[in-house]
RNA sequence: GUUCCCGUAGCUCAGUUGGAUAGAGCACCGGAUUUCUAAUCCGGCGGUCCUAGGUUCGAGUCCUAGCGGGAACGCCA
């Protein structure tokens, strides 16, 4: 099959998955930075409010603007029971409660209830929890441990590994990363389309034109070319697609030679995408591709027929879902051969099986869903209660601007050349910056201009919420401006040269009085909010999540940076230290959380 | 035809369980650099939140019906 992933598919526009397809049972209030903050409130309120504190606390938002407060409590609701309007409860309200501690003051602003929180306290609060915390700054402990499979990048063996590959691959790695850090024990598999088939298609083909010698010199790329070629005779010769489908078979009955290309093609594959994966920093923890299921199908197909699911249509073996509004779902064409569904039954079992998982990520495209619920579907009707916990993580497809992506026509940008290419345009601009500003160019060149480069692909790709389509636009990969990674890499960068400077350690004995302008506490509010971000990115399967958290660092901070009148490093010693702490936060937040999406953050830039 | 996804500024997108004046980036125009890295920052321009009903004290958000774009729907994966 040549995988779960679009070969086919690329061509055409993807369907976005389900909404709410991640969703599970909310897990029980955070304990991050941030709810230190709104408890308190929240209990402050409560007696004057009269209802029970957890209810209030849910009630909590955030104003609109920071020069109204922090955290805001709407009085809307109380209108109906109290019969007053809500301005006058805000204020009646307002005049009962005491602000203490972190909370400065309380105010009613129109129908809110506002509280001010102490840009002091705040930061004694936030900022030694983050030096403490280094690298576990933002970890969570929801995982326990437990173990949570995600599927994703499983190219197509015998193809290229391309742009459209990016999506699954970069989601998938940054989900990996996230759920680690969430104390989960994820694990990563690569579930290669190794099978199906696209093996026969490249078998007849072979038997007209095969080389091997020309497979030695040109790997993938002859692979390809073969794959290409046979679509094309199949569009003049339809009948070429029974031979495809009779060499298949043969390869499945275990005829040799056609193993032994099998292998050679998968060797060959496999040596390419290995430095895909490098050049991304990606490793798996189970490359077991669809082949490897080919044992375990008998036993699935013998279960559905003793549970008497199955049905004969058309000559094919079939589950018949139609009373569940899910069609009818295949698992076995009409000469004996399986299909993509029949090892997926067979892979979720042997997942559960071997991983114990508590969630199973499967990160395929949108244009999928269809499969995952016949699927899990099909695993109810077997009875395997943990048919609940497979989720399809879904994304839309790349497109390009211009045209259309069809694999079938070998329209393929490989991802490694989008790489170099960014690669190199990160290496032009760290050249002619140096050139501008009369520095020397750095001695680490090559691996600044590969965090970079790679970065800014990576980035742009799980900036957005993934059940958006991406048209790849070459304009915008190339673009190191705005909301990108190399500006994430920059900030960070930024501080790493001022913590140089500073030469003393940082320390989280400062006075944080200094630290109380509304900059710096909308800031730290910031840093208290990757916890969070971390917590809703993995419950939603989204790391766009984490991306708009550390945009919103890195713009609250280069805010900060560039006025002329605030300098971290100053005579002023205290004020130094305290800044200093601030800005060696953020430089780790903004470590951490690049680390989690799969991002390298480069010493210098 | 049926089902699913999407529709917010010229472009790309944010927008917690429904809450205050719908926010960013890009592009365009104008500023900021003797001073911690200008891959930056500040200001300006820019909106029938697809349409019409409905629910609600309150709808970009929820419901219904349309419109527009995309996807899936048996021997591909």
């Amino acid at each position: 099959m040549a995988a779960r992933r679009h070969a086919a598919a690329a061509a055409r526009r993807v369907a976005r998955g389900r909404r709410g397809s991640l969703t599970c049972a909310v897990p029980p209030p955070p304990d991050d930075e941030m709810s230190r903050f709104r408890r308190p409130f929240a209990e402050a309120l409560a007696p004057a409010v009269e209802l029970p504190v957890d209810e209030v606390e849910a009630l909590l938002g955030t104003p609109p603007r920071p020069e109204m407060g922090q955290l805001a409590f709407p009085c809307f609701q109380l209108a109906k029971t109290r019969k007053q309007a809500p301005p006058a409860i805000a204020a009646e309200i307002a005049g009962k409660v005491r602000a203490t501690g972190a909370i400065q003051d309380i105010v009613a602003t129109g129908p809110y209830v506002n509280a001010f929180l102490d840009g002091r306290a705040v930061a004694g609060d936030v900022l030694p929890a983050v030096l403490e915390g280094g690298e576990a700054y933002g970890r969570l402990d929801l995982g326990k441990g437990r173990a949570v499979t995600v599927d994703f990048s499983s190219p197509n063996i015998a193809k290229s590994f391309g742009i459209h590959h990016l999506r699954s691959t970069v989601i998938g790695h940054a989900l990996v990363n996230m759920l680690e850090a969430a104390g989960y024990r994820p694990v990563g598999i690569n579930h290669l389309g190794d099978w199906g088939t696209q093996f026969g298609q490249l078998l007849a083909m072979w038997d007209v034109c095969g080389d091997e010698a020309e497979l030695e010199k040109r790997g993938i790329e002859y692979l390809l070319e073969l794959y290409v070629d046979f679509n094309k005779a199949r569009d003049v010769n339809p009948a070429l697609q029974d031979v495809a489908r009779a060499k298949f078979k043969a390869l499945e009955d275990g005829d040799a030679e056609a193993r032994r290309l099998w292998a050679l093609f998968r060797k060959v594959s496999l040596d390419e995408f290995e430095r895909v994966y490098g050049m991304l920093g990606i490793t798996f923890d189970d490359m077991r591709g669809e082949s490897f299921y080919e044992d375990l199908m008998p036993a699935v197909l013998n279960e559905l027929e003793e549970r008497g699911l199955l049905s004969e249509s058309e000559g094919a073996t079939v589950v018949d879902l139609e009373e569940y509004e899910l069609g009818t779902a295949l698992v076995r064409k009409a000469d004996g051969s399986t299909l993509y569904l029949t090892r997926d039954l067979a892979s979720a079992q042997f997942r559960k099986d071997t991983y114990d998982f508590v969630r199973s990520l499967y990160v395929v495209g949108g244009s999928q869903s269809l499969h995952f619920d016949q699927m899990k579907k099909v695993l109810e009707l077997m009875e395997r209660p943990w048919h609940a916990d497979i989720e399809h993580v879904p994304f839309g497809l790349m497109r390009f601007k211009d045209r259309k992506m069809s694999t079938r026509k070998g329209d393929i940008v490989p991802l490694k050349d989008v790489l170099e290419r960014t690669i190199a345009l990160a290496r032009e601009t760290i050249v002619k910056g140096a050139e501008e500003k009369g520095r020397e160019l750095p001695a680490d060149l090559d691996e600044l201009a590969h965090r970079i480069g790679v970065g800014a692909v990576v980035f742009n790709d799980l900036k957005n919420r993934r059940v958006r389509d991406v048209v790849f636009d070459w304009d915008e990969v190339l673009s190191f401006d705005g909301e990108t990674g190399p500006y994430l890499q920059y900030t960070a960068a930024r501080i790493a040269s001022m913590e140089a400077r500073h030469g003393r350690p940082i320390t989280a004995d400062v006075d944080f009085a200094l630290l109380d302008g509304p900059g710096e506490l909308a800031l730290v509010l910031a840093l208290a909010d990757l916890p969070e971000a971390l917590r809703r990115g993995i419950e939603a399967g989204e790391p766009s999540l984490v991306s708009d958290a550390l945009l919103e660092i890195a713009s609250l901070f280069s805010t900060l940076y560039s006025n002329k009148e605030w300098k971290v490093l100053s005579d002023d010693a205290a004020l130094t230290d305290a800044r200093m702490l601030l800005a060696h936060g953020v430089r780790q937040a903004l470590c951490n959380g690049l680390g989690w999406l799969g991002i390298a953050v480069p010493a210098r830039m």
